[in-house]
DNA sequence: ATGAAAGCGCTAACAT
DNA sequence: ATGTTAGCGCTTTCAT
């Protein structure tokens, strides 16, 4: 087969003695065709090892079969499980996924939905830069929201974890173990998901009879680097027995760890700590995270579902959001049996 | 802009006041054009906010300007910066990634690779599953081999870590620290990488006048899982005061320091675990993984760029093996200084 | 340096 | 149920 001209349909239709349009017809199984030829035309197919041309379909059809994810960085587990989910979920659909990572970055995002555009992607998958996304109107493009930033965006289908949901199973649970005044380490203040994160905590807070007000709070970047000069800052302004952070991010919370401890103090004596995403890396840790675990393979799923429908009209803008699990792990102190902690030897 | 037809490059022309043929030509930055129309062309594109259409474009010059990547997993660390990589390279040189996870397994890498036939990428990057590949053959298109698979293919570009330089640097490490009979958990005996890695810890033992029949082994899966149970094995065959392990990947390595705090014993009081890769859950651990890190994204990279000769028929269909780096984190003990360690009061 | 015309491989009317 | 015909949007000879 190696160096041969590459077959066509007109090859594939003269083998089969039918024309062109018979051969096209059993290769795209349409119905009005009868078994035998079909059947024909396809062992012709088999025969000559016939590759359909997908660039010849999506210019003729305005289908190219192909969808476009772009995420902040594909480089990072959370986004990687979603990217394995939409890739799975695409492959299902016949569709093959052109992934692209953002850096969070407004120019790389443009740069990348140009390429998506001129690919002819029939839609795209997008967590977008900054939670602005002027671009939209110009997007031209079926596309869905996947992650936190569908808020601003009400008649857009969008998938995304339920952070009502995560942040009340975290603090119900955080109360039942006895930490009734965590400190909350949150993102940037810029980034959309903050102030959900936060509304979240205040109003489950208040049907809690808590007053959000007396919670503290630190933030800081999304990432171990943040997490971890934020727990500095934290311990250096708490000088309580036991201080419990409820991290907005696993790597933060991952981070806050790292801090703890070179204090010298140990997780989970006399520092409590939740995270929040489930990334692989937290079991791992020692003591294991405590967090709250985004779907984030199904979210990929659905998002490419959502997409589908989008791109087929059967668009419901519907947004979507998944339920969190609680992963119990050791980083949470029980503090209602508690001996009175001791703040450690080493502490500044 | 919504709702209108797309613009072509026949709206472009008519805007410039030059024929088709002229403005392709100018889009196209050919160089047989005055600077004056190309000029005039542009600004008509721009103003009519035209977009390339690719897929016409594949079609009539045989370029697509997509590359596949087909790899066991994006979702594992390891593979996800390898996907990094090329995605940044691939976009440098103008091009988008169709990205693939195989599971290793046979048959999701024969569709995919069928996929990316379809699609016409101009060219794929893959880590072939089971070594074997038997496909290449019928590959019919430009790629490349990335990671642990190129010694089976002679005569085909490949890209790779050090694996001989990555060995020596552990193993010396190993040696320095007083670690003179290390176990090594290697994973399953199909898999050429567990050949590969043998053989480099052979070959350097020798250099160094270490009997390499003396090592002992253990074998499993490249998971955690699968290190967690060797672990467990390796613990109730060696008595010894302090135990080492030289793991084959860090994944298994971060298993084994699992299965060893179980059993009551520390890391690195009575144990000792070298991982390799480089995972950045590594970093998280308690202690610190020792491991040699390979270096992934650069590996993406650089699979794009030999893909990229390839393709324009500059092929060197050279092996490229790219150096790795030893990570010192708080996994290994330093036997050469030691008190007799000794074994925990509760091991089994 | 520019234009005219042909055609890449396929699908979608429109015939029959 | 099958064949005929006309493009999809672009690049590429071949003229000029």
């Amino acid at each position: 087969m190696r160096g041969h001209r590459r077959q066509t349909i007109i090859d594939v239709a003269r083998q089969a003695g039918v024309s062109k349009s018979t051969a096209a017809r059993a290769l795209s199984d349409a119905p009005e065709i009868s078994a035998d030829t079909r059947g024909k035309v396809l062992r012709a197919a088999r025969l000559l090892g016939y590759e359909r041309n997908h660039l010849a379909v999506g210019m003729r059809s305005g289908r190219s079969g192909m969808l476009g994810l772009v995420i902040p960085d594909i480089a990072n587990p959370f986004w990687a499980e979603v990217a394995r989910g939409a890739q799975d979920r695409a492959a299902e659909a016949g569709s093959s996924l052109l992934v692209f990572s953002s850096d969070w970055d407004h120019g790389r995002e443009a740069r990348h939905l140009q390429a998506l555009r001129q690919a002819r992607v029939d839609g795209v998958i997008i967590n977008p830069v900054a939670d602005s996304f002027d671009d939209l109107d110009r997007f031209g493009l079926p596309f869905v929201l996947i992650g936190s930033s569908a808020e601003r965006f009400p008649d857009t289908s969008s998938v995304g974890s339920d952070i009502t949901q995560a942040v009340r199973l975290g603090l119900d649970h955080l109360i039942s173990k006895g930490h009734r005044r965590p400190w909350l380490m949150l993102g940037p203040r810029w980034r959309i998901a903050q102030a959900r994160f936060l509304r979240a905590v205040h109003d489950h807070c208040v049907e809690r009879d808590v007053d959000p007000a007396t919670l503290p709070t630190e933030d800081g970047e999304y990432t171990v680097a943040g997490g971890h000069a934020a727990m500095h800052r934290i311990l250096a302004a708490d000088r309580s027995a036991h201080v419990t952070v409820f991290a907005a991010n696993d790597l933060m919370a991952l981070g806050a760890g790292m801090a703890a401890r070179e204090t010298g103090r140990t997780c989970p004596e006399h520092v409590s700590i939740l995270g929040f995403d489930g990334i692989p890396a937290g079991a791992f840790a020692w003591p294991g995270l405590t967090t709250i675990e985004k779907p984030a393979r199904a979210l990929g799923r659905r998002a490419v579902e959502s997409l589908v429908d989008e791109i087929a009209g059967r668009a419901d803008h519907g947004r979507i959001y998944l339920p969190c699990r609680l992963i119990e792990r050791g980083s949470l102190a029980d503090l209602t049996r508690a001996e009175a902690p001791r703040i450690p030897a080493t502490a500044p």
